[in-house]
DNA sequence: ATGTGCATGTAACTGGTTACATGATTCG
DNA sequence: CGAATCATGTAACCAGTTACATGCACAT
């Protein structure tokens, strides 16, 4: 399981972390992201919710209804919490999709302030990285090439770039949160 | 299959259009792609390029190359031909992701120019509705929300709206250029 | 000598999907 | 009266991955 995996089963076992939730309350919660990072099917979630448990690193509530399916609340244990801060802890691998890191920053709140600092600058990195290649490429493309090709090249350089200045923000925003927190205001 | 599928199958088929390939050429084209779009291992373009020939959608020439693994060069049939174009052709699902758009958007050169700027304009419509409904979001989360997912928001509205302002730009462009063409300069 | 590029392929696995079944309740 | 929401789950399937096997040529 190389770092900056996708993950599902991570990442939910990281909202668990939030609060305790059902699968369907997961599903519930996952739709408002669903751009960044997609929800998985009930086809998915359940049988992921299964083998977390099993695994013992979350555990359940059965909570009945009256001649309904009862819900079952999910919390997630010590050992979920070991697993779940070794997967964060893992540096993000070269080339990690979006949605990886997007699920990352979600989880943000479990990190210590430096962990998520490190995190954003990780990723500014490889985006940097990236528009660097980008670029690269399009000098390197003559006139002749073909239309599709380079509106595509186009398109990911304008991203990455819009990605790099955000994330600059954001750095800048989370150091100088940082300095004021450690300072006391 | 619904419509805005990733399927690299069509978009290998797409890739032949514009020049007979081996899968290795394959591979070392979609490299520089790899960031939008990704490239597939060896272990699934192989298989899926023997799919397409068994389908009859591709046609291969083989060039044997001296106690060397013979190259196989695989180009596009007619049947194929139809084949990419209805799938070209079918709208855009919603929500479809971006690896989704960029395929057909390198594939670009294979559409009439009044269907690469349907295409890009399907796009823009959904991006909107996207924005829109993170702009929403956004106004309903309090304060006490989750800074993971202030940020996760905020990262999401801040790609969303510079691939606006990106695909509104090349809309435009494309408009000029169609109309250039037709009145002839 | 060691690894990188060329070039093909297969087999085992995995992480997801769709489609189905169940069944009450509430909204328009 | 039909549709959506709540809420769980299973089974069949699929598109992809990793890891492996083969083997020569060229550069460090």
């Amino acid at each position: 399981m190389p770092a900056g995996t996708v993950s599902f089963r991570h990442f939910i076992l990281g909202l668990l972390t939030q609060q305790p939730m059902s699968g369907y309350d997961i599903k519930h919660f996952l739709k408002s992201l669903s751009w960044l990072i997609g929800s998985p099917s009930f086809g998915s979630l359940y049988p992921t919710l299964h083998t977390l448990l099993k695994d013992g690193l979350v555990t359940v509530e059965v909570v009945p209804r009256e001649s309904k399916p009862p819900r079952k609340i999910y919390s997630i244990t010590g050992t979920g919490q070991q697993v779940l801060k070794e997967w964060i802890n893992q540096p993000a691998t070269a080339n990690a999709p979006l949605k990886a890191f997007a699920m990352r920053l979600v989880l943000a709140s479990n990190f210590s302030s430096a962990g998520l600092i490190e995190l954003v600058q990780q990723r500014r990195a490889q985006v940097a990285a990236h528009h660097a290649i980008l670029e690269q490429t399009a000098k390197t493309m003559e006139e002749e090439t073909d239309l599709g090709q380079r509106l595509a090249l186009e398109y990911g350089l304008a991203l990455a770039f819009a990605e790099l200045v955000w994330l600059d923000n954001i750095i800048s925003d989370l150091i100088h949160a940082k300095a004021n927190s450690t300072t006391g205001s």
